[in-house]
DNA sequence: AAAAGTAGAACGAATGTTCATTTCTGTCAA
DNA sequence: TTGACAGAAATGAACATTCGTTCTACTTTT
């Protein structure tokens, strides 16, 4: 079983076995270019437990994603419950984001890379999932709070967020090949420059002025 | 034919038809669940004269992914030559898409939403495309000219770009509903702040300390 | 003995592709 | 102007294959 912090239990359950084993092959192909024989083979489980236990392909990919919500949505508790202040939560978000896409490479491909929409047609969008309602809840008390300026909540929240998510599918893409952590702090720095609570209105005009 | 600034002749030729069809049907359902013969019955044209110009469907999806490659870099090329400086570049690039995420949203979406690397393999990532090269290079040339603040180019293009795309992202996911060139002053304004030449480096020590 | 798991053959529906045939189009002799 | 005709373009029914799913007979575990 894929996990974000537990480890797995040893002998893996069957079921635990199918998901990491479709993890692979989803993330490594795509969900579509992937047949159930395929992760029948990888994970050595016979068809008939395969469908016992998720009823089908699209039961694998949609247990795999359940049980990967639960565990962002898991990390966000614990993001919320041990840090303090809206700023240095999302700075602890976007730092474990960037661990993660170094250490748990495919889970994070599968939750942030991949279009659910086409092989979970039924799912929401991953974006109005719990973990992202929470991030956005973050930087939504943030403004309240005055720690972050004030804007249109989606504004503010891609602007945050959004160049960390950039620079990730970039490097799950091959296309950075400096792991993640070396970038935090310059990204952070740029993060809080565009959502602080900023004074600097004077650099603004400046800008204008000069193009 | 789905153009980005062009006018489609009339009648339109054989194999612009298909493209049209195809890119309604792949942005609508995801390439894996359109069969040939959806685009057949959408088109309007034989199977025969499909595959005499296309070779097969994964033939029609990289002709309409040339098509409009060609189109958005035509869109850079015009943008360099029409605006001057890196930064405004950068905000006129901004403007078009937020403004094409309304007018030519299938396109947008094609482009900037699709998983190319599951139905086109062959394909380099779109990010390695021309366009996005421009943009990366319309980034460097502002470091390199002291009107965008000095830093690792990667990070630089993602602080930059990465807000707007995450929310065109939310957009064409249904989260957003407002049109977005209605956030671009908004956006522009947290962009610069975060990649300015910042002196405000008062306001971020600040940060930490109150933090 | 009941429950859970395995192995793998079989099946039907759907899909990508092919190709024999028909239709169109421009040319040229009558 | 007509009509024959050749080559190109277009057609769509037929084909082969793949894939998701089901099922049966058998084995292991509890």
């Amino acid at each position: 079983m894929p996990y974000l912090n537990k480890v797995a239990p040893d002998p893996e359950p069957l079921d635990c076995r199918v998901l990491t084993a479709a993890l692979d092959l989803f993330v490594e192909r795509g969900f579509h270019n992937v047949s159930i024989h395929d992760v029948q083979r990888e994970s050595g489980v016979s068809m008939g437990s395969i469908y016992k236990h998720f009823g089908g392909k699209e039961g694998v990919a949609k247990g795999l994603y359940y049980h990967l919500l639960k565990e962002f949505e898991e990390m966000m508790d614990r993001v919320i419950q041990e840090v303090p202040g809206s700023r240095q939560r999302c700075e602890r978000i976007i730092t474990l984001l960037f661990e993660y896409t170094e250490t748990r490479r495919s889970i994070i491909e599968y939750m942030l890379h991949a279009k659910h929409r086409e092989f979970l047609p039924d799912e929401p969008p991953i974006c109005s999932s719990g973990p992202f309602k929470a991030m956005r809840r973050i930087v939504q008390e943030g403004m309240d709070a005055g720690e972050i300026r004030r804007g249109d909540p989606w504004v503010m929240a891609s602007s945050i967020f959004g160049g960390a998510i950039r620079l990730i599918h970039l490097r799950l893409d091959g296309l950075v090949d400096t792991p993640l952590p070396a970038f935090r702090d310059e990204v952070i720095e740029c993060v809080w420059q565009g959502a602080g609570n900023g004074e600097s209105l004077v650099q603004q005009s400046r800008i204008k002025a000069a193009g």
